[in-house]
DNA sequence: AGCACGCCGACT
DNA sequence: GTCGGCGTGCTC
């Protein structure tokens, strides 16, 4: 009688006395499921079931080739389905690939699993190079690694272009060595990211057989390498946030780098923090794991205060490399030509002079946030969210010699609306064909064309507000003419390709401006680069999430650290004089309305350790995570309405839990937990209250201890399932948005 | 994935 | 009144 798992709950399947041998957990079966069939995973195999008989159906066979799960996969995932308050089905089955839990046809020829070890070859080794030598800061770091036997928690702090990589590389290495069949994980934020890092690491272990998984993979290289790691022919196993699930047998060594990102987070499913899950499974398994940031997450930070992880710390930059000079400039009162303040021009300007590059940051895509008419006030806005649809150019940049430069923010809006009455805008007419344009929503990709006139009153003169990445790019190719400008933003990413090819053109010197998002913040070394500016630095500063300012201090800090990497690019500058040095020294500039804002004082002293240190004292203060735990209840429905009064039951329910657990547990017990009380504050319309047509609310809960919270939350889930509501509801355990 | 069930709008 | 649309739940 197996139980296989298959969705939320286990469901029971009978065998035939031919399994007995052969079935064992972790086995995997095809199963009836409905009018059709489904792989299962057994999880139990027990003698009699407690569902009717007359229910319980026989499994159609076993999948002989597949690798038996080890028991220790299980229970990783046991964890994350009990810590999440989900299904083991749920956390199981997604971290399949889709190939490998697609039942075969009845007349299958060969296996998938046979194509898929076949397939097999390993990520291409690109070029032998003999591993830089470690500089005394990365050999004490490496060395207390190395020290490391059984489960420990290390965070690695070294501010960027300290040589975080090498210390991993070469502790994984002596890892491997070590261990003849030892695994070692190493976890990484973005996608994006993933090609050279991948090739990096072949590069290093051409023999260990390199596994990359993530969800850009086509899916019969996901299974071939899903596979690969799960019968440890992988040695080494590079990957995003689904890569901390996957099956390791032989799992001796952990590495997330850039810890903070919040892409380890889920944000759909079962929403688990990968690199939660990765300190989990380093435990469970008695395996050291590393945990590397310029800027940790606060609730790392902490720990290591407590001295639950062990801080090690890279101070330096590598080579001759020395930290970027950064300055403030107070946009108040200031005029602005495309957003840049006449310091940031004139230090493109010098920078572009020298024969180095420059890079623009804005962290915003598209063309302007928002379309408006200037005569009625009508905005943009999403028809299925409470968000502005925000204006994107389709196609190529309008030529700069075509356009005249607006003074402020407030542009003509170029092509469909000038179109339908040209001598009524202020601006010029392209001398080729307008380009073309869209407003895109944002949060629910709603596409729409741009209206020719407004739709309330209109007026053709509709107006571009304010400015994306695009039009940036647009703004700069005006104020620098003859200048090689690129963009990498999200859109350009979404060509296959594209985003490779632009931080190519930027290294091989073909690029003399570089203009995106965050995308341009992580990991790349532009050895030409010495200049950053910032374009617009407020946005984190006073918002009403309180994780706000330690995204925004990260971001910023990671974006500076992409200027002045080139380990001699200032040991040849080795001053004669002060003058020679700043002159040479890289800079970078923050654009703010709030320089006097102390985030901005942290940042100029390239002073992590103070930021966290005073953000963690204002979070003891507000009583706020880490100091806090807390888990989300969402609810959506059509009607905003609903969504409340669900959430209200909800929040009744859960009195009512909190009730029955106090009145059952011993005095003590119940002291204590009055101690670390169960909070469940209103419920309240989201920050973004409508989502692609539906209206969310959400009940946050809180509490002092972890084990309390979850032991509320074990009974509150049950009561919730017994509601029985059309509303959509899902919790998020330590919520990283609320 | 595929089907039953149930709730709201259009129509004989 | 009924028909049928789709959105949601269930499958041991």
């Amino acid at each position: 009688m197996p139980l296989a798992q298959l969705g939320t709950s286990l469901f029971d399947y009978s065998i035939g006395p031919e399994h007995d041998a052969v079935l064992q957990p972790g086995s995997w079966v095809v199963v009836p499921w409905g009018r059709g069939r489904r792989v299962g995973l057994v999880t139990e195999l027990a003698a009699h079931s407690q569902i009717d008989a007359t229910r319980v159906r026989p499994i159609h066979g076993v999948i002989g080739d597949a690798p038996v799960l080890a028991r220790a996969w299980f229970e990783l995932v046991r964890f994350a389905a009990d810590y999440y308050h989900r299904g083991v089905g749920e956390v199981a089955l997604p971290a399949i690939p889709k190939l490998l839990r697609t039942p075969p046809p009845p007349r299958a020829r060969g296996s998938v699993f046979a194509r898929a070890r076949e397939r097999f070859a390993g990520e291409r080794a690109v070029q032998l190079s003999a591993p830089p030598s470690l500089n005394d800061a990365q050999r004490v770091a490496l060395d207390a690694l190395t020290a490391a036997g059984g489960f420990g928690v290390y965070l690695l702090h070294g501010i960027t272009g300290s040589g975080k990589t090498e210390v991993y590389l070469h502790w994984l290495a002596g890892v491997l060595a070590r261990d003849a069949v030892g695994q070692v994980l190493l976890l990484v934020p973005e996608i994006a990211l993933t090609p050279q890092l991948a090739a990096q690491v072949a590069a290093r272990f051409p023999t260990h057989g390199v596994a990359v998984l993530h969800s850009d993979l086509a899916d019969g290289d996901r299974a071939a390498h899903w596979l690969a790691a799960a019968e440890g022919r992988a040695r080494v196993v590079i990957g995003t946030r689904l890569a901390a699930l996957a099956p390791l047998p032989a799992l001796a060594a952990i590495v997330v780098d850039e810890e903070h990102d919040v892409s380890y987070k889920q944000q759909e499913g079962v929403r688990y923090s990968a690199r939660d899950l990765a300190i989990v499974a380093a435990s469970q398994r008695g395996v050291p794991i590393v945990l590397g940031s310029a800027t940790p997450s606060l609730e790392s930070w902490f720990a290591a205060r407590r001295g639950r992880y062990r801080l090690l710390a890279l101070p330096e930059r590598v080579g001759a490399a020395q930290l970027p000079a950064l300055e403030r400039v107070d946009l108040r009162g200031r005029k602005l030509r495309s957003e840049l303040a006449p310091e940031s021009i004139d230090a493109i300007g010098e920078a572009l002079a020298r024969g180095e590059q420059a890079l623009v940051f804005i962290n915003r895509r598209g063309y302007a946030p928002v379309l408006a008419c200037e005569t009625c006030g009508w905005l943009s806005r999403c028809s299925e969210c409470a968000a502005y649809r925000v204006l994107h150019r389709v196609g190529a940049p309008v030529h700069a010699a075509s356009r005249v430069a607006a003074a402020d923010d407030r542009a003509p809006m170029p092509g469909a609306a000038r179109r339908a009455s040209p001598a009524a805008t202020h601006g010029a007419t392209p001398a080729r064909a307008p380009s073309r344009y869209r407003l895109v929503c944002h949060h629910c990709s709603a596409e729409q064309p741009v209206p020719r006139a407004c739709p309330d009153c209109g007026n053709v003169d509709l107006a571009a507000l304010g400015r994306g990445t695009q039009r940036l790019e647009e703004g700069l190719a005006e104020l620098f003419p003859g200048r090689r400008i690129a963009r990498l933003d999200r859109d350009v990413a979404r060509t296959r390709g594209a985003a490779q090819k632009v931080i190519d053109a930027a290294h091989a010197g073909d690029v003399d401006i570089l203009v995106g998002t965050q995308m341009l913040a992580k990991g790349h070394d532009f050895r030409r680069l010495t200049l950053v500016v910032a374009v617009d630095s407020d946005g984190g500063l006073f918002s009403s999430d309180f994780r706000a300012p330690e995204r925004m201090f990260a971001t910023l800090m990671q974006v500076a650290g992409r200027a002045g990497r080139d380990p001699l690019q200032n040991a040849e500058a080795a001053p004669a004089s002060d003058a020679g040095r700043s002159a040479r020294r890289s800079r970078v500039i923050v654009q703010t309305r709030f320089p006097d804002h102390p985030l901005f004082g942290f940042l100029a002293r390239h002073d992590y350790a103070g930021f966290a240190d005073l953000q963690l004292s204002e979070r003891r203060e507000a009583g706020l995570p880490p100091y806090r735990f807390q888990a989300l209840l969402r609810a959506e429905a059509p009607a905003l309405a609903d969504a409340l009064a669900f959430l209200a039951r909800a929040r009744q329910a859960g009195e009512g839990v909190l009730n029955t657990i106090t009145q059952g547990i011993a005095r003590a017990d119940a002291d204590a937990l009055r101690d670390n009380a169960i909070c469940l504050l209103d419920p309240v319309p989201m920050a973004m209250s409508r989502l692609a047509g539906r209206e969310r609310a959400q009940l946050l809960v809180e509490s002092n201890g972890r084990k309390t919270l979850h032991r509320f939350l074990d009974d509150w889930m049950p009561a919730l399932r017994a509601i029985g509501t059309t509303v959509r509801w899902q919790l998020d355990v330590d919520p990283i948005e609320i």
